[in-house]
DNA sequence: ATCAATAAATGAATCAGGTTCATAATTTGC
DNA sequence: GCAAATTATGAACCTGATTCATTTATTGAT
C-alpha cells in the first residue's frame, strides 16, 4: 500500500502550503513583522505543528530562501540553455534574467541578506543549511561555465582569475543594486531614478572593463533596449516583459 | 552660568557612551543579540534613562548608524582633500578610504543595511532620520565633485551620465561585495578568498569599463598594490596600513 | 470491529526582551 | 530651606517565540 508514501507527500505538501503563506505574509507586513503564531493560523494549523516542520523560525526562513532560490536556479537555467550566438549577450542575459526574479520575488533579496547573518545561520537546521548551499551552489556552476564557453570562443580572456572570480564583478554590481533599492531614502536622496536600467548599463561597463569582447557602447541607449528585448523575446517569451524605464 | 550647557555637555557625553557601549556589544554578540537592557547595564544606567534619549531600538540603531557614517565621511574626505596628480588614482581611494572604514567598523555594514529596511526606518524618531541622511548626504556630494573633477581633467566622459550614476558603478561594487563578505557560507562556496583585493581589481576594471583615464592593466597584481600602497603612504600614514592578501 | 501502542496535533504555559509609567531622587528657582 | 519641575529608576506590562503535557488520530494485531 501507499499509505506511507502518502502520508509523505501531504506532510511535503503542508511545509509547501506553510512556506508560501510565510512569503505572502513576508509580501505584506514585512520580513521583520513576520509572526510564527500567524502563518500557523492562517494555515488552519496549531502552532506546534508548525514547529515540527521547521525547528525555528531561522529554520523556516532559511527554507523560504531555498525555495527561491531554486526559482532563481530555474531562470538562469533559461538563460544558460539559450543558444545565443554572442557569449556576452547569454551572460547579459543572467542580469535580466535577476530582473525578472526580483519581479516575481521582491523580499528575496532581504531574506537573503538576513538568513546568511552568522546568528540567521546559526539557528536553522544543519539540514536546511545544507539544502540552501545545495540550491545556490549550482548557479555558481552555470556562472562559470558561461565565463568557460567565452574564454573557449576567444571572446573573453581570464588574466589569470578563475571563472568564478571574474563573475564576481557583475555578481557585485546587481548585488549592490538590489541592496541600494531596498535602502529606504538612500536612492531617493540623490534623485537617481531607473536604478536597474543603470544597472543593466553598468553591466555593460562592467563587462567591457572585464575585455569581454565584442565591446558595447554603454552610452547607446536604443542598443541596450534592444539586448535587454532579445533576452526578453528569445528567453523568457513566456513571461510579461520586464520594463527598465 | 554654565549649568545648562555643562548639562547639555553630560547629556551628550552620555549618549556618546551608550552609543559605544551599543557598538561594542553588537561587536562581541551581533547586531540581532543586542539587548537594549543591557547596554542600560553595562553602562550603569536604568532602561528608562536609555529610553530618555532613544525613542526605540530602532532610534538607536540609526544614530548608532548615523555616528557610523560620520566617521566614514571623515576616511573619504581626506581622500577628497588628496593633491593627487592623476584623478583616477584619487578616485580609487575611495574604494581603499572604504576598506580602512570596515577595518574600524567591521558591523557597519550590516547595521546600515537594518536600518534602512522600512520598518526600522520608520520606527526611527524623524529627527534620527534626518540626521542620518545628512550624514551621508555630503559623502554623494563628493563623490560627485571627484567625478567632475575627472570631466574637467579630460580624463572621463559622462556619456550622458550625471556623476552620482556614474559613481553608483563603483559604489554597488564595493556595496555587493561587503554583502558577499558578510554572508556566511556564501564565498566559502566558491572558494574565493581575498575578496576584497578582488573588489579593488574589480573596481579598476569598472573604471576601465567607464574610460576613466588612463587605462590601468588590472592584470598587474605589482601595479595594484603600488596604487593601494600610493594611498596608504599619501592618504592614511598614521593609519596602520591595510592588507588585501 | 476492537484494543493497545505509536505517532501526530494541539494550544496553554513559559520565557525573553522591548517599552511604559508610577514612584523616587535630584535639581532648580526663589 | 522649600515647593515645583525635571530626571532617573526598575517593576510591570505586552508581544511573540518556543515548549511540552494532554488530546486526538493512526496503525497493526487479533
Amino acid at each position: 500500500m501507499g499509505t506511507r508514501e502518502r502520508k509523505q507527500r501531504e506532510v511535503a505538501e503542508r511545509e509547501q502550503l506553510f512556506l508560501d503563506t510565510a512569503r505572502e505574509l513576508i509580501r505584506e507586513d514585512g520580513l521583520l513583522n513576520l509572526v510564527m503564531a500567524r502563518i500557523a493560523r492562517e494555515c488552519d494549523y496549531a502552532v506546534g505543528t508548525l514547529y515540527q516542520h521547521f525547528a525555528s523560525k531561522e529554520d523556516l526562513l532559511v527554507a523560504l530562501s531555498t525555495v527561491n532560490e531554486r526559482e532563481r536556479y530555474a531562470l538562469f537555467e533559461r538563460v544558460y540553455q539559450w543558444q545565443a550566438p554572442c557569449t556576452r549577450d547569454r551572460f547579459f542575459g543572467l542580469a535580466v534574467a535577476d530582473m525578472y526574479f526580483v519581479r516575481s520575488f521582491p523580499e528575496h533579496f532581504r531574506l537573503a541578506q538576513f538568513t546568511h547573518t552568522e546568528v540567521v545561520w546559526a539557528a536553522a537546521s544543519p539540514e536546511r543549511r545544507q539544502q540552501s548551499l545545495e540550491a545556490s551552489y549550482p548557479i555558481g556552476q552555470m556562472v562559470a561555465q558561461m565565463v568557460n564557453d567565452a574564454v573557449e570562443q576567444g571572446d573573453l580572456n581570464l588574466k589569470g582569475l578563475k571563472p568564478n572570480e571574474l563573475a564576481l564583478a557583475p555578481w557585485t554590481v546587481t548585488l549592490g543594486t538590489h541592496n541600494l533599492v531596498h535602502a529606504e531614502g538612500m536612492l531617493e536622496q540623490y534623485e537617481m531614478r531607473q536604478p536597474y536600467r543603470l544597472m543593466l548599463r553598468h553591466i555593460q561597463s562592467m563587462l567591457n572593463g572585464l575585455g569581454w569582447q565584442p565591446m558595447f557602447d554603454p552610452s547607446d541607449d536604443a542598443l541596450l533596449d534592444e539586448k535587454i528585448q532579445l533576452v526578453c523575446d528569445e528567453v523568457f517569451h513566456d513571461l510579461e516583459c520586464i520594463k527598465t524605464r
